[in-house]
Order: C-alpha cells, then sequence, then structure tokens
DNA sequence: GGGTGTGAATGAATTCACAGCC
DNA sequence: GGCTGTGAATTCATTCACACCC
C-alpha cells in the first residue's frame, strides 16, 4: 500500500497532528485549521497528506476520523485510543502472542533507572490508550527496587537481559544517570532493544538498527536560549 | 563576532558536543573520534566548526577546551560547568542583576506542573552546573503547592504572572496535563516567558518570538517503532 | 598517513503557484 | 470564494572531493 518512504520530518509532524485531531471539536478539518493551530503552512499539511498517499479532502476540508485512520496506518500506529478499523495488507507486525493483553497488538516498554524522574513514569495512566503497555522497570540500585511500588515487577539491573526477552520488550525509556547511559544503552541492545526514547543528555552510541529519540531535557533548554 | 545565523541543524548537534566534550578523556580530539562516537559524518562535523567560524584544528585534531569556548561563544551558553574566560565582544545580554545569585549570568526556569513528572524535576541537582537555575514551581493545585516540599518555592498557578515577572523567569519547562497545556501556556506567553519546554502531547500555539522545544515521550515513542 | 578547511555537488524538506473542484 | 492536489522552484542540510598541513 505504501510503496515510497515517509520522510522524517513528515512523520514527525503526522504524529503530532494525531494528537491535534484526537480532540477537534468538529467532523471536519481543513489544512488552513490545522495551519492556524499548528503554525505549519497550509501546504506543507497537503504535501504531508500527499506523501502518505491521502486525497480524501474536499473543499470544505478533510473527516477528522478517515484522516486519522489514514495518518495511524501510514505510519504503522496503534493509539492514541485506536478505533478498531479494517486493515489493509501491509506487512503485518509480528504478532504479540503473549500473557494476559494479547488484546490489541500493544507494544512493550521498559523504564530503565528508577530515580526521580524514571520513578515518576511508573504510571500506566502515562501510557494508557497510546498502544505501549509498560512490562518492567529496571534500576542498578537493588533498594530502590525493593522500596518503590508499581502495578508491574521492578527488577535490578541484573536481570534485564533476561526479563526483555521473557517479556518481548522492544523499547526502553533511559532515565538513569549520564554516567550509566551508554553502559545500560549496551545491554539494551545486547538483549535486543529495538529503539531508545534517550532522556539522559549524553549521545548514545548504538548499532545501526537500534533508533534512538533524544529527550534531554537540558538540550532543549539550551536549543531556546 | 558571528555574522552569518547558525543553522538550527547544527545547533542541536553542537549542543549535544558538548556533552560529549565535557567527559572526553583526552586533551584533543578529532573530527573523525567525534564521529565514532556520535555516527555524524566526520565531514559534517568539520563543516559545523567551519559554519561557527571555528578553525583551530591542527592534524591531529582540536583541543578540547577551545573548542567547548568556541561552541559556547557561539551559541551563548552558559553551562555545563562554565569555565570563566574571556567574553568576545557580542551583544551582551540583559544582565541578571536579581537577589542571591547574581553570580555568573545564570537563566531563571519554572516548572508548570507539578504531578508526577513535573515533581521529579524539583531537584536542584537535576540543574547543577547546566547554566539554569529554577526560581518556582507551579500548579493549579492548591493542595499540591502546600504538600509537596523543595529549596525553590512553589505557587499556585493563580500567581504564576506575578512570579515570573518579579523573579525574572525566562524559560518554563511544562508538565501539565494535556487538556491544561495550551491554557498555562498562554498564562506563561502572556507574563513574558521566551521559551517553553514542552513535555505534553499537544502542539503549543505560541506568538512567534517565544520558542517551544517539543518533549513528548508518547511523541517520540512513534517515532521509534 | 592521518588529519583539517572549504567550496561545490547532492539530497532532503519546504514553499510556491496554479489547475481543478464544490 | 475557499478549499484541495500536485509538480516545480526554492531553501536548507549533508556529503563529497580535494588542496593543504603536520
Amino acid at each position: 500500500m505504501n510503496p515510497i518512504e515517509i520522510p522524517n520530518a513528515t512523520k514527525v509532524r503526522l504524529i503530532q497532528l494525531l494528537q491535534l485531531l484526537k480532540d477537534w471539536p468538529k467532523q471536519k478539518i481543513t489544512s488552513l485549521d490545522i495551519s492556524k493551530a499548528t503554525n505549519w503552512k497550509s501546504s506543507l499539511i497537503r504535501h504531508d497528506f500527499w506523501l502518505i498517499g491521502f486525497s480524501k479532502g474536499v473543499s470544505n476540508g478533510y473527516a477528522v476520523c478517515e484522516l486519522q485512520q489514514a495518518i495511524k496506518n501510514a505510519l504503522g500506529i496503534q493509539g492514541p485510543d485506536s478505533i478498531h478499523n479494517k486493515k489493509e495488507s501491509n506487512g503485518a507486525y509480528v504478532q504479540n502472542t503473549d500473557s494476559e493483553t494479547s488484546s490489541t497488538l500493544l507494544k512493550n516498554i521498559c523504564i530503565v533507572g528508577l530515580d526521580r524522574l524514571g520513578s515518576a513514569l511508573l504510571d500506566e495512566r502515562f501510557f494508557e490508550n497510546s498502544g505501549f503497555k509498560i512490562k518492567a522497570g529496571f534500576d542498578s540500585n537493588v533498594n530502590r527496587v525493593e522500596i518503590l511500588r508499581s502495578v508491574f515487577p521492578l527488577y535490578p539491573a541484573t536481570e534485564m537481559a533476561m526479563t526483555i526477552k521473557r517479556e518481548k520488550i522492544e523499547y526502553a525509556i533511559l532515565t538513569v544517570s549520564d554516567k550509566d547511559a551508554q553502559n545500560m544503552t549496551n545491554r539494551l541492545f545486547s538483549a535486543g532493544i529495538k529503539g531508545i526514547v534517550n532522556m539522559t543528555n549524553v549521545i548514545l552510541k548504538v548499532p545501526e538498527y537500534v533508533k534512538v529519540q533524544n529527550l534531554s531535557i537540558l538540550n532543549s533548554l539550551n536549543l531556546i536560549v
């Protein structure tokens, strides 16, 4: 269905756009509406839709829910609040044949580093309806693992490799201290993790098949000064 | 000193590079060293240095501390661990003539939203040596403001405008719930905030003079799937 | 040999411009 | 008149290529 690769810049916008659509008050939306809400040029938005092969617009705009579905399809995304719909014949994902939640193919994640920032994410509500499910938390401080309470199990870092495989965890949020970041990263990709949301300040070195998104607060502050 | 505008992509890299330099074990570093650590092409790195007018390299690499200084100069950055050095005649910043910390011109920030994520940031150590200083935390839940303890004062959201002006706060980290995000943002820029690190999932609408960096964890997860 | 500095060449992302539709 | 769809034109970012230096 989607022969041509979607440019990265477009992906970033479409994912954000989903959030806007999620609580758009009307049934229809025009590229100009979107432009007003985002400051992106309206032509850029139309161009993005063109790139993903979506051309269901009429002169009074796009049907919000058609558009949502088209974006999710194009990006292979579940959430937010995934509507169960017909699926086009795209190379289906490895099915989540796992445990309790085999419902709609959720992607399993873990939190690495349970310091203040990490433990703040130990909250299922945070990932509610997102298409992601926390399966584990890790910390090298065994003490911390024992004290904290959460609805999913916490493990010492020594059990990362094992647990990641057993629980079929594919993505990780890294919230350890800068000095531990690369070390933990090494363990993560050795264990088969496919992508990392990096909340540390360091540049992670990973094999080219591992995707990284950098979310350093400090670096971001420096970008807005 | 710096007549030509630094491209954004270059800025992003240079800021990250500072982190690498911070604990680089040797006195010198080559563009190839950097390339290995970051996966950026070495020619790109040299090109970046060229763009900021840094050409102090000899055939065995760049002197780490000269390079650090050049990057900080080029970007107008203080931290990390700012070395007190001669300052070239660039249009100096509005001097922080304020209160206790008139030491080295730190930039004042605040945290808006003291839910789990926000309160995790209520930690001075987090911003130690970063060039930034937390001056206040805000939450619309008055209760939360009273219960939490921190080394700097917490205020109900109603006092945002006043406090931001009084404390000369220029930047904000936004960690409120998605539904409050735009509302709080409006108050922030009305109060004169110049930049926002947006940890919510929504696209913020701001006047063009306000800079925003989006750090949504959910959106980032969707980008690495 | 192994490194830098720098313009030119290529590639990616955005904006323009305009035909066509309701 | 107000909107979409789409290629072409433009702007921005990265990579190449090669002269030069130690």
